[in-house]
DNA sequence: CATGAATGAGAATTCATTCAT
DNA sequence: AATGAATGAATTCTCATTCAT
């Protein structure tokens, strides 16, 4: 056996990271920032209280890796070649993965949303970050319904924005009570295809 | 020199005790129910740190509290009669009190909204009002849609509140960064309410 | 009617300060002195907060008028004509004295006992009061047995003092659990009265 | 360098833990368990006051530690082969070994026996080790008159009880007052053996 | 005399972070 | 790289005491 090169090291590095950020957005979402300690953590993730200081160098460092994660994410699945332009086709199929990926990673946007609706968490973020992803995509969208000749297209934002979020909203509510079946999302999906393209 | 009479005691005791649930309400919204101590809670509201409870038997006490008077004033602007059927009228005249309603106070609904979606909060209203409240509303929604012949009551009532807790995600999101126009909302009301009368 | 004369209101003065130390008594035994807030016991005794300190200075010096009040009790039980001599009749009349008074007012003696041995509420005390009792009784105890001619007094009035002293506690420790039946008192008693005269 | 082992962890807590209880015990005694404050406990344990709970549970949990300690002592003095039977050798051992280990360690049990006396504290031992321990200690005695013949064997163990706890009571007394002679504690064990042997 | 709202110091407890090993 | 003992500031909550009425 060679020891292990430093790419290794690096790789086996990276994947802890991860493994870290999803224990904790679990626990973020389910039990709240302000009342997830670190001890938690460090308990679920199967490592050191110490350990996590050599991943993160803090806790709030650790929720800031966490939103941007799921931020260019998102990102990427809204404008994948980032021109910062939004064809028909792009919305069309936007709105399709949205839903897509919702149903087949529910939960993870679910605690994701969870944790960027908490107040205070916003303040913990890099302010410009979030700021930014919201103008690009408030943005392109205006533009997307303008150039529609849609007849009132700050609304039509307004409205689709509500409903994404609303969407969201419900998944929650409903995460620990019941379960909405695919069957309603996919409807709900077509509905708002339906409305917009 | 005489001691208060029993009323005057009563009066004193219902202005604290609303001066400090609309106190705590802001804070609850602004900080985080988590991150608001009764320290910044007392400071906030010129009081002590004791008094609070005086009044509150705890800090989720008073969470509860704030929750179930809102919950009150939404169940008022949307059964009134309470007979827990939604007529037609009430459904119309409900959808244009909400946005009345927050048009006119919408600081206090932003607040209020904010509270409610926060993680852990719901297992802190330790009485089922609030579960029972959601219930009510759901059942309702569905029997209006149903006598209404709606062909997919279900994806009306999940279309119908994405859209209103969408329109609150938008209003907190909206909060601190930038003004929605009155009119906007006029218009959101209005496509609405043409969407289901 | 007449107004009350000045004797009147003193009377009732002296009773309610006699009340509020017969509720205070039993609040300190069965809560702990430490525990028992003058919130619980101004609401026990049905007067308001403000009043308890027009009769008592502080918290600490109702503890002080209870446990004076008590040892006058017990002196006047042990040495009626206050000559500090212990005849034998007086000693047979003490111990007997001792149960019977116990039977009658078990309640009393239980709390009492169990309000004097709390720690730090001998420091409460004006500590010259409680050790000038305590010296008496043992100065008195120690002529009596060497009048009497035992051959080792001084561990006599320790077997007595520690049979007595055992009785209250035994009494303490059934208080709640178990009820110590009056036949076993009286034969404690016979045994007690055997052992010494 | 490299990381301590799981014994030398181990070793460190059991130390620290023994640490706060022989401390604990001491102030629970002098102070009064309710008057005696984290605060003052970590001060005089030369610790941080969070430290504590690393090792305890809460000021409760602390509590039960140290009193299921002291009583599992005394059951090993009492029925050191835990068949629940008393013979008359263990029963006259078990009188000399309570005194050589009070002799011994006068102030622990002086600070144990302070302890468990006061009120409440019985209510802050959640499991019933306590009243376990009581019956299993009553129910052998009786036994144990019964077996021997004694004319009244409640009573006897009535008077015995009474005794023991008198002893420790008067223990308690004197300890900042003055002390009590080792004799005069051999005679007080001598004169009990030969009562009841 | 009488009331209870109000105060503020201090209690128990939690937890992000540091650091010796 | 890894551990968890240790710290101490901050948090929730309690309560003796004061005081305007």
């Amino acid at each position: 056996m060679s020891p292990r090169t430093e790419e290794q090291f690096e790789e086996i590095r990276e994947a802890r990271r991860l493994q870290i950020m999803e224990t904790a957005l679990k626990l973020f979402a389910l039990e709240g920032y302000g009342h997830c300690s670190i001890s938690m953590l460090s308990k679920e993730a199967g490592i050191s209280k110490g350990l996590m200081y050599n991943y993160f160098e803090s806790k709030a460092a650790l929720l800031a890796a966490i939103v941007e994660h799921g931020m260019n994410e998102i990102t990427e699945l809204f404008d994948p070649d980032h021109d910062g332009v939004l064809t028909t086709e792009e919305f069309s199929a936007f709105i399709h993965k949205i839903f897509t990926t919702i149903r087949g990673h529910q939960e993870y946007w679910i605690l994701f949303y969870s944790v960027i609706i908490q107040p205070r968490v916003k303040e913990h973020l890099k302010n410009e970050t979030f700021a930014l992803y919201m103008d690009t995509f408030f943005t392109m969208m205006v533009n997307y319904f303008e150039r529609r000749n849609f007849e009132n297209p700050l609304l039509e934002v307004f409205t689709f924005s509500a409903l994404i979020e609303g969407f969201g909203a419900l998944l929650i509510y409903a995460y620990e009570a019941f379960e909405i079946p695919d069957e309603l999302i996919v409807q709900f999906e077509n509905r708002i295809i339906e409305m917009y393209t």
